[in-house]
DNA sequence: CGGTATCCTCTACGATACTG
DNA sequence: CAGTATCGTAGAGGATACCG
């Protein structure tokens, strides 16, 4: 599925791609439903968690896969990331309450794919 | 996102791939998140609607894609096809008990977006 | 009408290496 | 540590034409 940010016309700063689709199912898909995405936004609803931690906890996907995830998901304000100190380097991201309410809307969806052993 | 079914070794009937993401979540959008597959679903939960019908219903989406969802939907049991007649032949769809299932545990998403203007 | 077949493009995704 | 750069590939998805 095609990615929600590109970068502006001077490939400057990322910009969120408005979905067009009238079903809002469908809408609600595109926004949620890349690769990874729920998982890991899954993964930050508790606790803010360190970028490479994120990446070993998600076993499977790349760091670059996380990554340009998490920029989606910060570009949606689903997900603040906040650096803790430079030199060494610390970063950690966390579900926004915005973000927590995917999650929770999504919380069905978890239900029943394991009632249904899926 | 990858396609669930597969060929067998000699290429006859269709497969259902298992997924394997630790994360139900995850895998819960793999098997509803494929482009066009919930917005098909759907329009097949009220009345059974013929191929042609639905593809038109489904403006955007080319025939050939909405053939693909369609068996993806068949093979998960979420959709059954009708053949009504052949000479002229007539096909419907419909969405299955557990088809619909499926839907009412999207309708909190329906909600969600609708609800944030996304 | 209900699909297939063909061809083609594009990009998502992955592996690996590298940098401040 | 937290990314970025680079490269390569598969396959998703679209356009069009065709078929029984």
């Amino acid at each position: 599925m095609k990615s929600l940010i590109k970068s502006d016309t001077k490939g400057r700063k990322k910009v969120l791609e408005p979905c067009l689709e009238p079903c809002p199912i469908e809408r609600g898909m595109r926004l949620l439903g890349a690769k990874w995405k729920a998982s890991i936004l899954w993964h930050l609803k508790d606790q803010p968690v360190r970028f490479n931690d994120l990446a070993r906890m998600i076993g499977g996907a790349s760091k670059k896969m996380v990554d340009q995830r998490l920029k989606e998901l910060e570009a949606q304000k689903m997900v603040k990331r906040t650096v803790l100190s430079e030199r060494p380097i610390a970063v950690v991201y966390q579900a926004t309450d915005f973000g927590k309410s995917a999650l929770s809307v999504l919380e069905p969806l978890l239900k029943w794919t394991e009632k249904h052993h899926l």
